[in-house]
RNA sequence: GGAGAGGUAGCGAAGUGGCUAAACGCGGCUGACUGUAAAUCAGCUCCCUACGGGUUCGGCAGUUCGAAUCUGCCCCUCUCCA
């Protein structure tokens, strides 16, 4: 099987500088596992790195993609799986870098998503509690892990069911849950004060780089909070800015309330959805370490 | 010194006799997750040996079957006048 390193963790820990030092020890080139950095022009707000940090590393799907555009898991996990082959093919290690979770998972594990599934469908005539009754009768189990507040959810069941005819519960149990590939998963860490802290610090950080000024300039350029590019934390927490309800400041403040709340989401999903293997940001050298080891297997 | 306002859980803030361990917001924590995932959604947050029990609403003492809510005294904070 072909070897896949990913490296993870909550934001603002210090995934990319440690992707860069594995990649230059091991040979590697780096895939963005990160569902905001792909796009254009959203530097500052989602943490990119600039092109003097990467340190002549090649990175891949960053900046691919138009911010006007959305994107979605499934164009993620078809773009990574072959840059995978390619990378491999130079015989240099791919190392998957980021902390898009699902992102990640779809690419190791044996997802499948339908073609003809692309866009919802509107169901706006139809309540919750209608979508939730329809699917009670088509696929009552996909509702184990549906919450009925969970509109998003409930829809895109919905249409899969009347894209696939089949439910979207029976397609998951179609599937092995088994990773294609022989991919190590190192998650960083640190202590959850000294996180807040790199949050802190990363947020005073981007403002200083000009934040506001980024967010203008793609508003100028005709982008809204509309689209989902803007929906991102560093971004959509403009809005009301913009419009003349809050202060910088405030702006500020959410954005690290929102980096914190987001950190503890990741965290959540690396501990029950991935299998992996956690290092404290202290210790590195253990890390590394143990990613040699596993590349000499 | 005089006049007024107020002290409620980590913070902000409701609540003026029982339905209140106390709305709501923030902060914190936990969880779900297969085409929006930096998204969307759910739960917990006074203490405990927890389908039950114990202590709360500045303090103390009362009124009452029953008080965060009523009375008295005391302590503290703020605003205004001297």
């Amino acid at each position: 099987m072909q070897k896949v390193l990913v490296i993870t963790g909550p934001t603002a820990v210090g995934k990319s500088d440690f992707g860069i030092s594995v990649a230059k020890e091991l040979d590697g080139e780096i895939i963005s596992g990160d569902s905001v950095q792909i796009y254009r022009g959203l530097d500052i707000g989602s943490g990119k790195i600039t092109k003097e940090e990467m340190q002549g590393i090649r990175h891949y799907l960053i900046d691919t993609k138009d911010p006007f555009e959305d994107y979605s898991v499934a164009e993620f996990q078809k773009e990574a799986r072959f840059l995978i082959d390619k990378i491999a093919a130079d015989n240099r290690l791919p190392i998957i870098v980021g902390g898009t979770g699902l992102y990640i998972k779809a690419v190791l594990y044996d997802y499948e998503f339908n073609e003809e599934v692309i866009k919802d469908e509107e169901y706006d005539d139809l309540s919750n509690e209608e979508i939730y009754e329809i699917l009670k009768k088509v696929d009552p189990k996909c509702l184990d892990k549906i919450h009925i507040n969970n509109r998003k959810r409930l829809i895109r069941a919905l249409n899969i069911y009347h894209k696939t005819n089949k439910g979207i519960s029976a397609i998951k149990d179609a599937q092995k849950h088994e990773m294609i590939y022989d991919a190590l998963i190192i998650s960083l860490t640190s202590s959850r004060e000294e996180l807040y802290q790199r949050i802190d610090k990363r947020v005073d950080m981007m403002f200083e780089k000009g934040l506001e000024k980024e967010v203008e300039t793609l508003l100028k350029k005709g982008l809204t909070f509309e689209h989902k590019a803007l929906s991102a934390i560093g971004y959509r927490q403009f809005k009301d800015y913009f419009e003349g309800k809050i202060t910088l400041d405030e702006v500020k403040e959410l954005i690290k309330r929102d980096s914190r709340r987001f950190a503890k989401r990741q965290y959540t999903w690396f501990r029950h959805q991935f299998k992996t293997e956690w290092f404290d940001i202290g210790n590195l050298n253990e890390a590394l370490i143990r990613i040699k080891e596993w590349y000499d297997e």
